[in-house]
RNA sequence: GCGCCCGUAGCUCAAGUGGAUAGAGCGCCGGACUUCGAAUCCGUAGGUUGCAGGUUCGAGUCCUGCCGGGCGCGCCA
């Protein structure tokens, strides 16, 4: 409807003042009442500067003699907005056209962009917790929409699988195990202390016994705990429906040479040089406060640089986009990443990073912040277990990324009996629910024809609605805020409830039940396309 | 100390590139089931958008300074 809206105006801008450019976007709002009309645009204000004229007179001079079956009423009003009246006639053809196919519910994207999308990437070294699974959520909602818009989209989860935490992780077991042979062990602030610890050390004593015991192997322990927590990650994300298209082994950017090829060339650009027996990255050249190391004086190369050749290869890769979802933990790590893609000659607004804000955990008043190296965390799966996984995703999805967020189980499990979730999907259900009783009652419910004469002013709330579904997921894809999806669900339900309340369906006329049959179908229709961009299950009964 | 994020109704949260009278859910109170599903609907109450300035036709949104909370500031990841 607002793009109908918008062909009208521009044309009628057009023919009124012919002088100026088309260079510039038509707003379409919604006043703040409904008496001041169904829709509302401020261009006249807008266009004040350029026509140097008063917004209040150009809007009077676009809205003159208007006429156009589709609006009952066009005015200007207030300092220069213009308001629109559709008429019964307007929405009456809108919805036919919506109905017959001819309204594209997904206008698909002028140019198929190709999008690089990574998140979780949560280290192996502990099952995921809900903080994860925000980002989780995040992350494969913003695939599912973007891939449902028309781009090409392509998800990783990068594994860090080397380093330092992983090393500690092994010690961690390793001293587990050999607490199970009776021996007292002390734990240092960095090893990981969660039971799951436990659980691996005794997986393996049952394996091999007292093995290594004598033998010590740190580099097995370590192998052998990523790869048992990494298997639990896989599990837990598949429980969430959460699939990504690639797991990429930090190994592999060693292995393939691409390290130290990226090393060379920064080496090459004279970005490079040693101090206190550690190679360095000018970083500080490209707007990062202080230069990184890249090389340690031990000779281990750091996690920054393996993560440079990671994105050096997703910059390569042919995408326009480049979306990385990142705890806000790490936020003072973009500058130096953005500084390692300037100096590897990239255009760096081809990356986008967003921060989930951390989940902090509510225990008994106080809020302690999640940590997996302490143990202290509230794990994904024990949420999805308490509370499913619907309630879960659309727990997480219903606030901003940028948002603080405290996890609090028991309250959690309470409110996943009032979650607005089963709001939507009774909806859902219901206008299953009213199919099944037409073909009880022997009414067809294939190849309905739809008479727009039936649609009337009681109707209107719920076809602007209806109308809103595009407008929602273009913003959601412009600004990377796929939260208003399950907050557009929420109110398109509540318009379905309110019109089955007030208007009955399943009545003795053909004409109008079989129309208001092919309404509801729209609306279920829609409900399902937005239950499913969200990763939630639309029941045809519950 | 410096940097990033946040502060909106009792609670949990919304509010497209600045738009008109800041909205929902939960909770509270009061109504509606002989009818297509009451997991629903209708109604009442609830606010100086942390504070103080500034920018302009117009600020929850932008700028400055405070206050409060979270997170960073490693040759950890």
């Amino acid at each position: 409807m607002r793009e109908q809206i918008r062909k009208r105006l521009s044309h009628r801008l057009r023919g009124v003042f012919p002088e100026i450019s088309t260079d510039f976007q038509i707003k379409i709002d919604e006043p703040p009442d409904s008496s001041m009309g169904d829709f509302s645009t401020n261009i006249a204000i807008v266009l004040a500067g350029k026509l140097k004229q008063p917004p209040r007179q150009i809007a009077e001079k676009i809205v003159e003699k208007w006429g156009d079956t589709w609006f009952e009423k066009v005015e200007a009003a207030g300092p220069g907005f213009i308001n629109f009246f559709i008429s019964l006639d307007g929405w009456r053809e809108w919805v036919a056209g919506i109905i017959e196919g001819k309204e594209d519910f997904f206008a698909p994207p002028a140019k198929k962009r190709k999008i690089h999308l990574e998140f979780v990437s949560a280290n192996p070294t502990g099952p995921l917790h809900v903080g994860h699974g925000r980002g989780a959520a995040l992350g494969d909602t913003l695939g599912r929409l973007l891939k449902k818009i028309g781009y090409d989209v392509f998800t990783e989860y990068y594994i860090n699988d080397g380093g330092r935490q992983i090393d500690n992780l092994g010690e961690s077991v390793y001293l587990r195990y050999k607490e199970l042979f009776g021996e007292k062990v002390e734990l240092r602030n960095d090893h990981y202390k969660g039971d799951y610890v436990i659980e691996i050390a005794k997986e393996i004593k049952e394996k091999y016994g007292d093995k290594f015991l004598e033998k010590p192997d740190p580099s097995f322990f370590s192998r052998y705990a990523a790869e048992r927590i990494l298997s639990w990650i896989r599990k837990d994300l598949e429980l969430f429906r959460v699939r990504f298209d690639s797991w990429f082994s930090e190994r592999r950017v060693y292995d393939e040479g691409i390290v130290s090829d990226t090393l060379n060339i920064l080496r090459e650009k004279g970005l490079t040089y040693e101090k206190d027996g550690a190679l360095w990255f000018k970083s500080s050249n490209f707007g990062d406060e202080k230069d990184r190391v890249l090389i340690r004086s031990n000779g281990d190369p750091t996690y920054f640089l393996a993560d440079i050749a990671y994105h050096r290869l997703k910059f390569e890769g042919g995408y326009d986009l480049i979306i990385d979802i990142w705890g806000a933990d790490h936020h003072g790590y973009e500058p130096r990443i953005r500084a390692a893609m300037k100096a590897l000659g990239f255009d760096d607004r081809r990356i986008r990073i967003l921060f989930i804000q951390l989940v902090s955990l509510k225990k008994g008043g106080e809020t302690i912040s999640m940590s997996t190296r302490t143990g202290e965390f509230v794990t994904l799966k024990e949420v999805l277990e308490e509370v499913g996984v619907d309630a879960s995703r659309f727990f997480f999805l219903l606030r901003r990324n940028d948002s603080h967020l405290d996890f609090d189980l028991d309250l959690a499990r309470k409110q996943s009996s009032e979650n607005p979730v089963y709001y939507v999907q009774y909806a859902h259900a219901r206008i299953s629910s009213i199919f099944q009783q037409a073909v009880k009652k022997r009414y067809s419910v294939k190849n309905l024809k739809f008479d727009m004469g039936v649609i009337s002013r009681k109707e209107i709330p719920l076809l602007k609605k209806i109308s809103e579904f595009n407008e929602i997921l273009e913003s959601g894809v412009r600004d990377l805020t796929p939260h208003r999806i399950p907050f557009y669900l929420v109110e398109l339900a509540r318009q379905f409830h309110q019109y089955y309340n007030e208007v009955r369906v399943l009545v003795e006329d053909e004409k109008e039940r079989s129309s208001r049959l092919l309404l509801a179908k729209v609306v279920q229709d829609l409900i399902r396309e937005g239950l499913d961009i969200i990763g939630v299950s639309a029941p045809e009964k519950m």
